[in-house]
DNA sequence: TTGTATGCGTTATCAT
DNA sequence: ATGATAACGCATACAA
């Protein structure tokens, strides 16, 4: 017979080795995740190695016995938190894990990420120096590394150069499309609204713009708007998003060699990988208007 | 010990079900299949399986070998064109199939598609009551049983009512944001170009509508474009687009129901579900502007 | 009820 | 080189 394909499983048995990867991801929905799982599967796929995807709920966490069933040979996680405690379990129990675009609190495993406190600080530069001062900030939640470290250093350096955050001028929320739409409504709603926003990355930031469409502010006419990662969609002339180019295809192939190359040298060091980041200028941006 | 996991190989092998799903679909960057994948993912995570993915991509297609190895007991196919011989060889080895929004010739599998045919019919009767006459088309490519579908009842029913598509309006182009872009940026070059254009699904349709504003052509108000799907994105107000719904999370969950209930039942026959569309009415169309 | 042996499909080891 | 066989981790069937 010319059709017979071994099995996998048995193969696996005895080798003790699937050949396949865990990627864990929010829902992929959201548009910001398939810009990581696409890459990652393909650098996996061209390794040779087959990937199983494994969405992380935020009501229905993904659990230590799901990704340690003997199943995988490695996992990719995207959704860590800065206290997840699943990077520490499965490296304890001999899993090969990789963190991308998050890290975790006082864990040692191998990580990739955004060099999120420059591009932070040249995006609050440039506000300051397109002449904004009432700015304000929708940040992505606190408990990740990612919303954190780039509200840190946006607000230190406006700070620095004299600009201070209103209270009712900034909300953190969860990275989402639809968040990023409630969040403008209610900067625009402040008794003196921002002149420029500053969104925890970019699927916020579409959301602003969007929200901001629906209540005829226009952007960058009357909203300045800056995003963080340079997805794909940022760049479609109806967004025109100014936003940091993190790189989210060359990050992925990175995880995917570091989390490759542990498999084949299990003793390897923790290593963490910071890739540079650079902003890109488009349509969203400019000086404030006059202000009444 | 208390952290022990069974092990999913070994088990696996012993009762030779790996309680994994394989879903086939194009780039997770192509803003279309997130809708179809996470429904499906949920929906076989909520029945105890897991999910493998699988980019089918069009210069690297998915081969029988890599979903015949055992480690799937099912097969979920969201590529699949008019000529696949993917489903007759997966069902010929016993691995059970089911196609979503996407039909082969002379196959039978379990089937659930969308009734593209009515949707199609629903979208051409709008535009010429609205008043169009000068028509476009930017259709899925022809060897798609969607692509195909909703052509040929769209131009169907444009005929009945009298009204003919000009070859030099029509562009036949694989699913994209950008390859709508491009479409619409030739057939606005046209010596005459269309009030209205029917794009083969939301995703070239946003592609349309961003291309087209682009161009500094307005929507509605130079161009109407319709698209089909209804995916979250048609809703977001910058598109604001009008389509048919085809309700994509439904679609979904049927096709898990029952890829889930044939192997439950290994021995039923094939069944074809057609799920109803609506069109739903948003932003993006009008009546045609006064002609030069 | 608790325990023990056999089979699942493949790789790997060890004789021949 | 070629071929027989044990081991992989679990489930199942059967025996005690």
């Amino acid at each position: 017979v010319l059709g017979y394909v071994p099995s996998e499983v048995g193969r696996s048995l005895a080798t003790r080795s699937t050949r396949r990867i865990g990627i864990v991801a929010a829902e992929l929905t959201n548009p910001f995740y398939p810009h990581l799982v696409e890459p990652l599967h393909r650098a996996f796929e061209d390794a040779g190695y087959r990937s199983a995807l494994y969405i992380d709920r935020t009501d229905d966490a993904i659990t230590v016995q799901e990704l340690a069933d003997g199943s995988l040979d490695g996992v990719v996680l995207t959704t860590a938190t800065v206290d997840s405690v699943l990077p520490r379990a499965l490296e304890d129990r001999g899993i090969p894990v990789v963190l991308v675009n998050r890290e975790v609190d006082d864990v040692a495993t191998d990580v990739v990420v955004a060099d999120n406190r420059h591009g932070a600080q040249m995006l609050a530069d440039l506000l300051v120096q397109l002449g904004h001062r009432r700015i304000g900030g929708v940040f992505g939640p606190s408990w990740t590394s990612t919303g954190r470290e780039r509200e840190e250093w946006f607000v230190r350096t406006l700070s620095r150069r004299g600009v201070h955050l209103k209270d009712d001028l900034v909300v953190r929320s969860p990275f989402g499309v639809e968040r990023g739409r409630e969040a403008i409504k209610s900067l625009v709603a402040a008794p003196e609204p921002p002149t420029a926003v500053f969104a925890g990355n970019d699927v916020l930031a579409l959301g602003i713009i969007d929200g901001a469409a629906e209540m005829d502010v226009s952007v960058p006419g009357d909203l300045t708007v800056v995003g963080f990662d340079d997805i794909s969609e940022a760049s479609w002339h109806r967004f025109s998003l100014t936003t940091v180019r993190c790189n989210l295809p060359r990050m992925a192939r990175s995880a995917a060699e570091m989390l490759l190359s542990r498999l084949a040298e299990p003793g390897q060091p923790p290593r963490r990988l910071v890739l540079p980041t650079e902003v890109v200028l488009r349509g969203s941006h400019s000086a404030p208007s006059a202000q009444p």
